[in-house]
DNA sequence: AGAAACGCCGAAACCGGTTTCGGCAACGTG
DNA sequence: CACGTTGCCGAAACCGGTTTCGGCGTTTCT
């Protein structure tokens, strides 16, 4: 196939197929071959139907470098990973990945991905990606609630699409799970276990999502008719060390919770180290809730019960939403939402003391290993 | 078109400088400048340093879109990840892109990363990504011990660094841990601290780390003056599950192990459940020893002693030896090896049943978070 | 029927660079 | 002093596209 006309081996460097081919093979002017495929009011349909056959027939496919420069798009998804997070990206972000460049392959585009250390460091990156025609816009991982880079992203008028909900979602355009949703179920399960001090560690609350997750607990304590007490939300807490810390303070409450419900899986683990170290069981001494669906919650044991986000999807819903938004500029606001799926786990159980051979039955029957998928 | 509603919409436009913008101001053709920049020799070095100096001073940089279409290069790194791994690259990839991008973006490179569902997959879209100008060369993640990237690449004349030492790494450019030292200093761990029977879990022999670590445990025995037992080694384990079934497997015998040596840390999961499951110790009556540093390790209980590698520090040389090699294309071979870090955990211990308060503190002591770095 | 209004395409400029070619001045040489 | 070299730079072509402009042949309108 590849050596029909030129038999010769290193013909296959000029492989690719040019506007310039393209034009002569249809014995056009690249003006009018471009024109064509870019939907030009000014081209009649049988000419248009001509190229785009012979187009495909050849397989030619432009040189998105060379639109770029007269364009000024470069067909390419931009993404800024903040490394100083304390929870660092890690696990959500090879599944996200995934969904994303799928995304933007499928149809041609690129994703260009760059990292920064520091807040200033990202605007300043996200100019520069923009000036060098390397992204044509951004999709905003871990949205803030008070998000710096929408600011200026609006400022700079370039289009993006945000990763969780900012204070201000109602104006922009984004993708999220409903964590809050999971927050209320959470609390709706351990209730329905028998619980009825559930305790809430939830993260700092400059991600926006730490607004969503600690609303969702409370409303769904509401919902169950269980008094909200203070003392048992801890929030602020940053890092599985902090919630050590904070699982410390609420088991050394006069009434501590039979139950901690965590905004994370990684807070997860803070909870699960003290929990070891008290020697209490995990799944009856003390239940424990965590969120993200992580790798690492399927590395602890008794299994953490958690709420998986499908990553992958929502990385691929992100790119498609700014591939949408970045060929019409004018299209209205994306706001789409999607469920997390509770996954249970050996980590929650009834509440209270059982017989120590009770207690051991109950782990095991919870904490076998998922099989459904 | 559209847009002739915003009239102010050029003053936003911050004008990018271009080697026109450039040249007017030094008075020279744009060809002239692009020469004196280029190290071409038919520029003289004071007009060499006049233009340098004005192209700093008016912060120019050349847009390697349009650099690209004639030159061909377009400043980017390649890197394809294919998805249907069983371990996927999950843990290790947020710090490698850390360190790749790092790397990247100091010098003004971008990187380029795609997905792919299957080899042949990653293969065409290796060929699509230098035929679309998307990628100078590639950064080859995993690599296998007879791996058809290479083979491919080789054939196709392009560039390309593998993460690993594959059957031949002689002959390849190549960063890679030692992780078969590793794999000795873990034996000799275990052997010091009394340990006679030491198993392996390896994975599957394709990928080429399979066979270093593999080498490396049995070198380990040899140094310690242990004898090796065939049963005590089951290789091509794949993931959690299989660990597993290989730990009940190795459990089973006679003479059973009173240690475990894992090719990653995700298999360690699975001896993990199974020591959980027969109530073992783990740390006392199993000693277990992982591979990779994953955040999986910290969240296991106790923590399991395991060999960090610093992936961003990998993905920093990496991009840097691809770079290097890029533009230089008759530079020869580099070849970079670093040392895995130790990270005790609680999961070692001497070897057979203690009593249980004593084995209980012995945990307590080893399992201490680690505060050194 | 003549003029105006299309529909459709070629020609050429343009984007931001790189690279080839040729020419001019200064230089060395016999 | 005439004559090749050499050093250095301008002019222009080129890369692979996009976009503007103008002109030609048909319709349509009066």
């Amino acid at each position: 196939m590849r050596s029909d006309v030129k038999p010769d081996r290193r013909s296959r460097d000029n492989a690719r197929v040019t506007i310039t081919d393209l034009s002569q093979a249809l014995s056009l002017t690249k003006g009018t071959v471009s024109r064509a495929l870019n939907g030009y009011p000014d081209i009649s349909e049988t000419t248009r139907i001509r190229v785009i056959r012979a187009a495909q027939a050849m397989g030619y496919r432009p040189l998105s470098q060379a639109q770029a420069i007269k364009t000024g798009r470069s067909c390419s998804l931009g993404l800024v990973i903040e490394l100083s997070e304390h929870d660092a990206h890690a696990p959500f972000l090879a599944e996200f990945l995934a969904g994303l460049t799928q995304a933007a392959s499928a149809e041609g585009w690129t994703l260009t991905i760059a990292t920064s250390e520091s807040e200033g460091d990202t605007l300043r990156i996200m100019r520069d990606l923009i000036l060098h025609r390397k992204a044509d816009g951004f999709i905003l991982p871990r949205v803030l609630w008070d998000d710096p880079r929408i600011a200026f992203l609006d400022r700079e008028d370039a289009p993006y699409i945000c990763y969780g909900r900012s204070k201000n979602h109602v104006e922009t355009s984004y993708f999220d799970a409903q964590s809050e949703v999971s927050m209320v179920e959470a609390v709706t399960w351990l209730a329905q276990l028998g619980h009825e001090r559930i305790a809430y560690i939830g993260s700092a609350s400059h991600y926006a999502y730490a607004h969503l997750r600690r609303d969702g607990y409370r409303t769904g304590l509401a919902q169950e008719g269980l008094a909200f007490d203070p003392a048992l939300m801890i929030e602020e807490v940053l890092d599985p060390e902090e919630a050590a810390k904070a699982t410390r303070q609420l088991l050394a409450l006069e009434q501590p919770p039979t139950a901690i419900l965590c905004a994370t899986d990684t807070l997860a683990r803070g909870v699960y180290d003290v929990a070891h170290e008290m020697g209490l069981q995990i799944g009856s001494d003390l239940s424990i809730v965590g969120y993200d669906g992580s790798p690492e919650a399927q590395a602890m044991w008794p299994r953490l019960a958690t709420f998986a986000v499908d990553n992958r999807k929502a990385g691929a819903a992100l790119g498609a939403m700014l591939m949408a938004r970045l060929r019409d500029l004018n299209a209205p606001l994306q706001q789409e939402l999607i469920a997390a799926d509770f996954r249970p786990g050996g980590s929650t159980g009834r509440p209270g003391k059982m017989p120590e051979e009770l207690a051991q039955h109950v782990i095991r029957l919870t904490a076998d290993p998922i099989r459904n998928d």
